[in-house]
Parts: C-alpha cells; structure tokens; sequence
DNA sequence: CTGGGATGTTAGTCATCATTAACGTAATCG
DNA sequence: CGATTACGTTAATGATGACTAACATCCCAG
C-alpha cells in the first residue's frame, strides 16, 4: 500500500476541486446564497483555507467564468476553422455545447447566471468572450442563410442555448444518452424554423 | 363587511408595487444580492416599512412564485379545456408562455431560478403547481402523439420551456413584435422534432 | 539537519443585513 | 371627539459572512 496523506493526495488539484465544488454550490443557490464556510467544507477543508488557493470569493468567480467562457470560445473556433463547411460547422457547434450542457450542467448554470456578480476587471473579458462565441454562431448562420437579419439569427442562437441550457432543469428525466440527440434534434428544427417562414 | 375601503385597496396597490420591484431586483441579482433596503428604496420607502406589507423577505418571495405558478397554472388549464382540439390545445400553450416569458421576463426568471430559496410551506406547492403545469403540457404533446414515450415528451417540454424563456437575455436583440412570431415557430418546430426521427 | 514554502487551523474583526422596537401621523369609523 | 388602523420613520439587536492574524505542520532543497 502506498502512503497516501491528505495532503499528498490533494496537492496537485486542489484548486480544480474548489472550482468545481463552487461550481456545484453556485448553481444550486446562487452566489450570494454561498458562504467561503460552504465551499471550504465542501472539499474538507474548512474556510479561510480558501485564500491560499484564491484571492477571494470574488475571484473565484471571474476565474470560474473566465474558465468556462474560454473553453467555450476556443472550441467554437477549433470547431469552425477545421470543417469543411458551414453545415458541417453548425452540427459541430450543436456538439459542443450539448457535451457541455451535459457533462458540466453547474458551470452552464452559473455561466448565464453570475455574470452580474463579476467584478469589473474581469467581467469585461468575459462578456468580451461569451459575445465572440455568439458571433461565432451568428457567422456560420449567416453563411448558411445570407437573406436572414443578424439580429434575428442572434435572437435564435440566444434561443437555442435556452434550450440546450435546459438540461440541467430536466436532469434525470432521460438518460443522458436519449437527451444528447433529442437537444441536437429539436435545436437544429428550431433554427431552421427561425429562418423560415417570415 | 363586503365592501372595498380605501385602505384596502391602497394596501392592495402598494403589495403589488413592492412585489414587482422585488422580481426586477431578484431577477438582476438574485434572491440574496438584494436587501430589505434595495426593495424598500425601489418603491420610495424605506427598509422596515416592507413589515406592514410581508411577514418578512422569505414570505414575499414565496407569494411572487406562487403567484406567478398560479397564473401560469390556471391560464394552461382554461386553455385546454376550452380549446377543440389537442393542436390548439398546444397552440394555445405556447401563446401563453411566449406572453408571459415576453411581458413578464423578471417574474419567468426568478421563477426558474430562486425555487431553492423558497421555505418549506410553500416550496411544496409551488412545486406542485409547476408540475401540473408542465403535466398540461406533456398531456396535449401525448395526445398528439401517442407512441411517444413520456417521458420524452417532459424532457421535451421543459427543452422548450428554456428556448422561450431565454427571452430575458437576448432583451433588446429583437422587437417583441418580432420576438413572439418567432419563438412561436422555434418552439413548435422544436416540439416536432423531438417527436419524430426516434 | 534546517529553514522556508505550501497549506491548514482557529480566533478575531468589521460590514452587512434581516428583523424588531419604539415611536409618529393621518385618515377612518363608531 | 376619540380611538383604532394603516403605514411610515429611525434606532437597536443579533446573525452571518468575508476576510485577516497568528500560529501549526509537512515536505523538500541547501
């Protein structure tokens, strides 16, 4: 058996479990409606032990954010500079935010939620990055059907993430593998709906 | 006896007033972002007055859902059974949820975000109310298409639910004029793909 | 060894906040 | 009139919570 402290065991990601343990506790209650006590106790260690690992609460947040807004906007990118065609590009899209829908349904939440509790450094950046992601979204629609307005092709990709986004309101109606294709399913009838019949 | 005083009716006046000035406040910040004070200065009085109107900040938050999961509640239940047929049956439902999600956008916020906030009398049957609701819905999708398991048709609903009430956050992308048309067909498309290719 | 960095701990501190107390004032009603 | 009622106000009060201080412990490099 190897010698396994605490310690040991928690060095290298003790900051990942934070994050995701706040995660969980943001979306289930709000920002506001955690104390650091809470978060600390969640991954076993016990309040102002969070300093040494964040700055403060607030930060914990923008880094949450930056985070998930990032990961978000470099796989649209990836997604769109490497497919054949626009077509393809939307499918791939769809792709990526159901996997994170799915796979991360607390960081969605609180990634539509909390952005008014940013402070102002970060919170410039991070809407900087969640409106590239839409623009991304925005761009591949518009190749797709030039004769649409862009305010409306915005108002259907707003749209769509409400229903991806949806997820975690119905966790456990369906397994997650009938939800995948069902989400990729009603979202690109509901965009191609968007851009009819007008 | 049965007679409206003036009194009363101001009391009447001022609730509401306090009410919606909480939705807008807990919408933007959430249930614990806002203070007793913030939803007193909103409606030009000041932190303690708010005690001759609500038992306290837990009781008017429970009363703002139970309200709005009422309505919604009754307004799904009129509708269907004054409608001829299952079709316009869901025709009427959407019409319904794209009004409120459109005319009330702080109320249809707080309502899916701050359920968790809501003591215990109350959250049961607020609860109850949002299931029999959503049971509405799953009762006309059912009768329009029977072979369709449940409880797809629910994750389906509550898909759909989110599509429509992302209206709050593309505020302002769109003239509601427009808006409503085009959520209505979004969603309706939505409904039907989630039924077919199965 | 040994001294320092990384990581915890527990006990303040200082704000903020929900709620209550104690106290006006004006209208209503008997 | 006189008192109750409805509705506000400004000061406590008591909790809670973010953050800081002071103090261990463990691991590892010099």
């Amino acid at each position: 058996m190897s010698t396994v402290s605490p310690s040991t065991r928690n060095r290298g990601n003790r900051r990942a479990e934070i994050l995701e343990a706040a995660a969980r506790l943001f979306a289930a209650r709000g920002f506001h409606g955690v104390s650091i006590e809470d978060i600390g106790g969640a991954v076993g260690i016990s309040g102002p032990a969070l300093y040494r690992h964040f700055s403060g609460k607030d930060a914990l947040l923008s880094e949450m954010l930056l985070d998930v807004s990032s990961r978000l906007r470099e796989s649209a990118v990836a997604v769109a500079t490497s497919s054949p065609g626009p077509a393809e590009t939307l499918d791939a899209l769809l792709n990526v935010q159901i996997t994170f829908a799915i796979e991360q349904p607390a960081l969605i939440t609180v990634h539509d939620r909390e952005l008014g509790n940013v402070p102002e450094p970060a919170r410039r950046q991070i809407r900087r990055l969640q409106r590239l992601y839409v623009e991304e979204w925005v761009t591949v629609l518009a190749e797709l059907h030039p004769a649409c307005p862009p305010a409306r092709l915005r108002a259907a990709t707003h749209a769509v993430f409400g229903l991806l986004n949806s997820t975690p309101h119905s966790a456990g109606e369906l397994p997650a593998q009938d939800m995948r294709p069902l989400l990729h399913a009603m979202a690109r009838s509901a965009i191609e709906a968007s851009v009819n019949d007008r």
